[in-house]
DNA sequence: TTCGGAAATCGTGTATACATTTTATTGAAA
DNA sequence: TTTCAATAAAATGTATACACGATTTCCGAA
């Protein structure tokens, strides 16, 4: 049982039907009638339909022409396209950032956090803190989105962040044991620090171009799941919205 | 009664409220409360509140922390970022188009609008057919945001087309016997022309920026409007929602 | 005067009954 | 058998009453 302690009867049951969406429990396609779901979740439908109507502002689920909600199917294809949007998006975030300047605060904190990443990896070869290192990776892809101190940018970038498998946490890779992950992380570090930098000399181009591969980074990682690994897909919590 | 013929009342509630915001008559800021909007309305609160989540998702609403709705507000820094973001996802749209390869139908279409694009250009120099112009280039970029094939790019594309000073034809200059909007209309058509071209020849990198410097062509009116002329702006509806 | 707190007010949250529309079913005629 | 229309059912649309929480106001005490 989820000791789900929102507000409002709403503000928990979009948390509810978030969980069972990205869980894979609600799979794409499934259509939300009112009256026996509202009895299922033990509400009314008035506080139903306003949870439905924010999980549509956030993408997981869909509008029928004559009403009604369906829940947003996702296809592989789909993973991919928002991994490549996502990066497309930061990379305009870094370039504004550098173009137009990102602000001192903002930008001496993105530099440490660099410094903090490196600190995630120990002295022997296969430890990586990865709880921590998630944490401060969550908090540069933050940063970025803010940097170019466009509103506008800013709201977008983390729009498309918002989708479970586009999230810049999204594909992580959890397991030191496998080579290829590990030498991702590192690599993956590596952009944030040249990222970082570009913004810093105002190198646009550079900064963009940077963004951009290394949302490939995720890329890489999801292609090494599903062909090396075919196994490891069930264990990527990312992919249970995704539709087979 | 409204000339308002819609299927509900929420959705005639969509309509009305979009044309007071968008008509800046409903001004950045302003709290929307349910129990009075809903009485000038003549409607329940029941409808307003389903018309103004759906308003939210279109982006001209923001829900506050504690609850309510209230108009969202729009600076001209958030024009000038909406229109470079078009920019760069309909760049986006255009190098997924030319890397992965375009639809056929749609591709062959979209050369079919550069020609009768064409045709929109009189004999005489000052004469253009703005309403025919106006018409296929909503169409040119609508096929644009379709043509990589892509559901997710297409829907970012046209989520920030759908705020009203980002949409392509939201600068159209409609005044022929000015020379500097004359000579825009012809340089963005040499753009779409180019688009076209590049993406046919799988040429992504020369799409992707030539989507983007088209976008600018807006950019580049609306500074005109605000510089060249100042007494122009009161005439441009799309800026009608931006606060002072 | 200033501060704290109780009470009133204002506004959204929720449940529910009923209306209307959409969809499914059924049966008769071609 | 197929098709169409009438009808039943299912589902969403709407109004409204009341609950609850947040905010403001106002009064009394320090």
């Amino acid at each position: 049982m989820s000791e789900n302690t929102a507000a409002t009867h709403a503000a928990r049951t979009v948390i509810e039907l978030r969980e069972k969406i990205i869980s894979g429990q609600l799979t794409g396609g499934t259509r939300l009638f009112e009256v026996p779901l509202s009895e299922e979740l033990q509400i009314s439908r008035t506080p139903l339909r306003d949870a439905m109507s924010r999980l549509t502002e956030e993408g997981l689920l869909e509008r029928l022409k004559n009403g009604g909600f369906v829940v947003r199917t996702f296809t592989m294809d789909d993973v991919v396209d928002a991994i490549e949007l996502r990066g497309v998006l930061e990379g305009t975030a870094a370039r504004l950032a550098a173009e137009r300047g990102a602000a001192p605060e903002l930008l001496s904190r993105m530099e440490s956090l660099v410094s903090e990443l490196d600190d995630c990896f120990g002295e022997a070869h296969n430890t990586v803190d990865f709880e921590r290192y998630s944490e401060l990776n969550a908090e540069f892809h933050q940063i970025l989105a803010s940097l170019s101190g466009s509103d506008i940018v800013r709201r977008e970038v983390e729009r498309v962040c918002r989708l479970p498998f586009a999230s810049p946490s999204a594909f992580l890779p959890d397991r030191s044991d496998i080579v290829a992950f590990r030498r991702s992380l590192q690599v993956a570090q590596e952009q944030h620090r040249a990222i970082a930098a570009a913004i810093a000399a105002r190198e646009g181009s550079r900064a963009e171009h940077l963004a951009r591969e290394h949302a490939r980074t995720a890329r890489r990682n999801l292609d090494y799941v599903l062909r090396q690994e075919a196994s490891l897909r069930d264990q990527v919590p990312s992919l249970a919205i995704v539709s087979n």
